[in-house]
RNA sequence: GGCCCCAUCGUCUAAGGGCUAGGACGCCACUCUUUCAAGGUGGAAGUGGGGGUUCGAGUCCCCCUGGGGCCGCCA
């Protein structure tokens, strides 16, 4: 059976990168009726923080992506990792190192200095039973390193990149194993794990390509076979640099606040550095479920492009049903409002952002922003549209008398405002155009945005009578401004 | 610096030795239209360079160049 495994550390917000890792490795085993499990990689005491692991585990369920088993933690697996090390002591491969930080921070300066690539001096690799004994008497605090062998070839198949061959001397020497305060180094405890999890397909990306040598010496070193490996090239910020904060919005976070819907998120990722095939885009999961394969997975690193994210995710809302729609959006905006962000606005509104914003948005957030007039009878004025619609000679006026006439109607639809409107241009001998466009800025403050006569009918026919009559007034100012 | 990985339009990609190098985002033009989107139509835009192998190379091999990653008691 495949099982595969996400094995992110809590030590920050669930990156893209490594949701799309997470991706791979959830379509994997789907795709081969296997299991998929969670692993949290908290052995770093430092920098962990459990908001760290709420957040990642939130940001998976909100991706869409579930596992099968509860989740590991390593934190609570140390007498394990304990054993291990402690058989590797005793049967050679590993041992005990009192050298501290300091130490060891010289050593590295001394190899700096001289320009050579640094490799521990093995200081303690020759400490006497004694000399070990006393150590451990007096409480020194010491680490555990494994032994490297001395020369020696290690290759292994990768999935994606084929055949890799490493020489142990190039693996940077005896690399720690256990920490001083008794937590397991990642390259240690997720040998141990990966094993007694049976994982049989380990996909990760691609910086982790030069820790894999070393981790096969482990397995060896147990008796244990090693699982499959696959590593997945990098995704990169626009100046093509491993992508990173700087490069502005990169956690699920961010992106979900930002108004992008999860399966929209899960789609471009999915489609960064791997093709369903037949010149397709949009692909459900469960479609990619059916037709996943490590195999099409690609070797180079990829760009991430937001624009065409922003693409995806208005392709998704336009999909969606209305319904579905509103009910993301009133959810969106309680996430918003728990972080102190969300907007204010009546139940009864979102139905109409909905109608009317649609097929004009790019995401969640922008329905909220597009359609403020609607929620809001405060809303500014772009004051080039209003200069530009609203300067014609004597279109208040207008705008007053067609204010009576609306006000007169019994029926309001979009139809019947149409009508109403037009007569009277065509009463004036004025372009219908003339009066669109100014009661467009009228009621919405800009010159921009859904049709007219629908917009008219979902507003209502109270609040356009009385922003056409409000209108002079309010842009007044604007106007008066050179 | 050492080791490793990568290389098709600006970006994501297709093309498992034989096509005019295909699609998508973005961009430009036209169209539709009350505006903006969406839609429709069309367009510009790519195999990093040099050697081989072959009747034939984007595809296979080598070198160069360029980019990236790792070299921690981080993961």
């Amino acid at each position: 059976m495949v099982i595969t495994r996400f094995a992110p550390s809590p030590t920050g917000f669930l990156h893209v990168g490594g949701a799309r890792t997470c991706i791979y490795n959830y379509l994997y085993s789907r795709a081969k009726g296997g299991k998929f499990l969670l692993r949290i990689e908290d052995t770093d005491r430092e920098r962990y923080r459990e908001e760290w692991v709420v957040g990642i585990i939130e940001g998976l369920k909100w991706l869409g992506i579930e596992w099968d088993e509860p989740e590991v933690y390593q934190s609570q697996r140390l007498e394990i990792y304990k054993k291990y090390a402690e058989m590797l002591i005793e049967k050679g491969y590993a041992y005990r190192c009192f050298c501290t930080p300091e130490e060891l921070e010289e050593e590295r300066k001394r190899y700096e200095s001289i320009k050579r690539p640094y490799r521990y001096s093995r200081k303690c690799l020759n400490l006497s039973e004694r000399e070990v004994e006393e150590n451990l008497k007096k409480g020194k605090p010491f680490s555990i390193r494994f032994k490297i062998p001395d020369y020696e070839d290690i290759t292994f198949n990768d999935l994606i990149h084929g055949e890799i061959k490493y020489n142990t001397k190039d693996l940077g020497g005896d690399f720690i194993i256990m920490k001083s305060d008794g937590f397991p180094t990642y390259n240690f405890a997720v040998v141990i794990d990966d094993h007694l999890m049976e994982i049989t397909y380990v996909i990760r990306g691609d910086d982790h390509i030069a820790n894999t040598p070393k981790q096969i010496l482990i397995y060896r070193a147990l008796g244990w076979e090693p699982p499959k490996f696959a590593h997945l090239p990098m995704i990169l910020g626009p100046d093509r640099q491993k992508l990173s904060k700087r490069h502005g919005a990169t956690s699920l976070e961010e992106f979900r606040n930002e108004g992008i819907l999860p399966d929209a998120l899960f789609n471009y990722l999915a489609l960064l550095g791997w093709s369903p095939g037949g010149n397709r885009e949009i692909v459900s999961k469960d479609e990619m479920i059916r037709i996943f394969d490590i195999k099409d997975v690609n070797k180079s690193p990829s760009v991430f492009d937001h624009q065409k994210m922003l693409w995806m995710n208005s392709e998704y809302i336009r999909m969606r049903k209305d319904e579905e729609l509103i009910m993301e959006l009133k959810d969106y905006n309680s996430h918003l409002k728990k972080q102190g962000m969300g907007y204010d606005i009546d139940e009864e509104f979102y139905p109409v952002l909905v109608r009317l914003f649609k097929e004009r948005v790019k995401t969640l957030k922008d329905f909220f922003e597009y359609g403020k007039f609607v929620y809001k009878d405060e809303y500014p004025f772009d004051s080039e549209a209003v200069k530009k619609r609203l300067s014609y000679e004597n279109i208040f006026g207008y705008l007053r008398e067609l204010a009576d006439r609306f006000e007169s109607l019994n029926i309001w639809k979009s139809d019947e405002i149409e009508r109403v409107l037009r007569g009277y241009a065509d009463e004036l001998g004025i372009k219908h155009a003339i009066l669109i466009h100014a009661v467009r800025v009228s009621v919405s403050g800009t010159g921009v945005g859904p049709s007219l006569f629908h917009l008219l009918e979902e507003l209502g026919k109270d609040r356009v009578v009385m922003r056409l009559r409000n209108v002079e007034e309010k842009v007044k100012g604007i106007l008066q401004r050179p």
